[in-house]
DNA sequence: TCAGACTAGTTAGGCACCTTACCGTCAGCC
DNA sequence: GGCTGACGGTAAGGTGCCTAACTAGTCTGA
């Protein structure tokens, strides 16, 4: 829940002066970096706390919200791993606790009998829509400073730090090239 | 490490669809909010790999971080754990690997027999000089597509969904006034 | 036709982080 | 003196995620 942030970012001005001692280290970049770190870990933190007070972990949200994407449709547990990104051990965990409660159930494919689907129940349906538009209203509140512009901005700018990504994971960048 | 995230953003138009089931949904705030979480966490995944390359955790990466800032005042763990957001038991931990590691050490205070001050070791300090420049290249490498024009606006859009947090920490918001 | 390779889901064990609750130590203030 | 309260640390617990190994079912092809 709390995810260990530094609590206030450096001044530019000691980024700035801190620079000279590394040479490696871009203002402006560390800036940008660390304001975006810090936004994204309160938010983490804001939503953690909304899906806190509907007794449910983010981790089980995610889980409902890939359901409920097509509520009549069912999806096998391996899916949901790839879209959520973890592995499907963790989709197992997952799955367990909210089919003890009741949100979700598991069938047998009929064709593959190796093979699971995972549906939202009725009950499960009804929980999900009675805490999604507290979750809209918490995302439309977050961004109620930012203009239609800003907002569109910030995805242009994001797009850009996403392109950066595939050569950051690629490989530990090559001592001088940054880009 | 991989933090559950939606690997791709629904698109706008989808959002646009799905606000007409939920009339609380705002579609160009629900973009641009999955865009910035998605972002950071695949920059906290990123960061991630890298500290694992240097055998570290997130954790001990702040608190040497915390440290490094004056290399010659050591530093009491209340404060760090004020400054890094967690418990002070969370700090101990922390501290106790990185002392066995060697690259920290607790010293008594003089005047105040109950306070402990942590400082890094020329071991520590040699540590992380090593480490830093990397981190410092892979900050600059992500920003790398954005103009200085670019960060700046990053940060000033950081700052005014800063600007919510109080409000969006304090209540669980009153039904309807999402500003 | 049946061994081997593959795939889906689960299980077992582990790590990192974080919490609460409590303890002993000590400073400072009556 | 004795209380109050802050400090660091310990203990026990929980979450979320991982990897590796396992079970069960399917498919391939000599």
């Amino acid at each position: 829940m709390t995810m260990l942030l530094l609590k206030e970012v450096p001044k530019y001005e000691c980024l700035l002066e801190s620079s000279k001692r590394y040479p490696e280290l871009d203002p402006s970049a560390m800036e940008a970096f660390l304001h975006l770190m810090r936004t994204s870990t309160e938010l983490t933190e804001a939503f953690g706390a909304l899906h806190a007070r509907h007794n449910i972990s983010h981790g089980r949200f995610i889980v409902l919200m890939l359901l409920n994407r097509d509520p009549e449709k069912p999806v096998n547990p391996a899916d949901l791993a790839d879209r959520a990104n973890v592995t499907r051990a963790t989709i197992t965990g997952l799955i367990d606790t909210l089919e003890r409660d009741g949100l979700v159930k598991r069938e047998h494919t009929l064709d593959d009998r190796r093979m699971m689907l995972v549906r939202l129940t009725a009950e499960g349906r009804g929980y999900f829509n009675k805490i999604l538009p507290d979750y809209f209203r918490q995302v439309a509140s977050v961004m109620s400073h930012l203009t239609v512009a800003d907002r569109k901005a910030l995805v242009t700018l994001m797009g850009k730090i996403q392109q950066t990504m595939p050569a950051i994971r690629a490989g530990p960048l090559p001592k001088s090239t940054a880009a």
